[in-house]
DNA sequence: CTTCTAACA
DNA sequence: TGTTAGCA
């Protein structure tokens, strides 16, 4: 139910994606066989890459020349996507203490 | 644009 | 293991 953020939506072709990342667009098709990235689809079946895709995508070359391999970077980018939630969270719990959780 | 296959480092 | 080129 959770809304989605304009940068979520896929705009992007995987050729302008790909250029925008610095990366083949067969790499970009193998990084999201192997999980990854899921960009959105088309009805027609081609992939959407969205601003967020994109800057995975440079996260993940980033990953890959520090030397881990794709399952590696697969794991990285979990945690790092954890870790997100949780200061989000974090940052809710911290605005209730200082005013208080009833307010409407 | 897609998936698949094969060659290469 | 990951990238790339070529094919259908």
């Amino acid at each position: 139910m959770t809304q989605r953020n304009e940068d979520d939506k896929g705009v992007y072709g995987i050729a302008v994606a790909a250029e925008m990342a610095g990366i083949g667009e067969q790499a970009l098709r193998l990084y999201e066989r192997r999980g990854l990235l899921t960009p959105d689809r088309t009805a027609g079946g081609t992939r959407r890459y969205s601003v967020d895709d994109v800057t995975i995508l440079r996260r993940v070359a980033q990953l890959l020349g520090e030397g881990l391999n794709l399952a590696g970077a697969r794991r990285v980018l979990e945690l790092e996507e954890d870790n997100r939630r949780l200061e989000a969270k974090i940052t809710r719990l911290m605005r209730r203490e200082v005013r208080g959780p009833d307010r409407s």
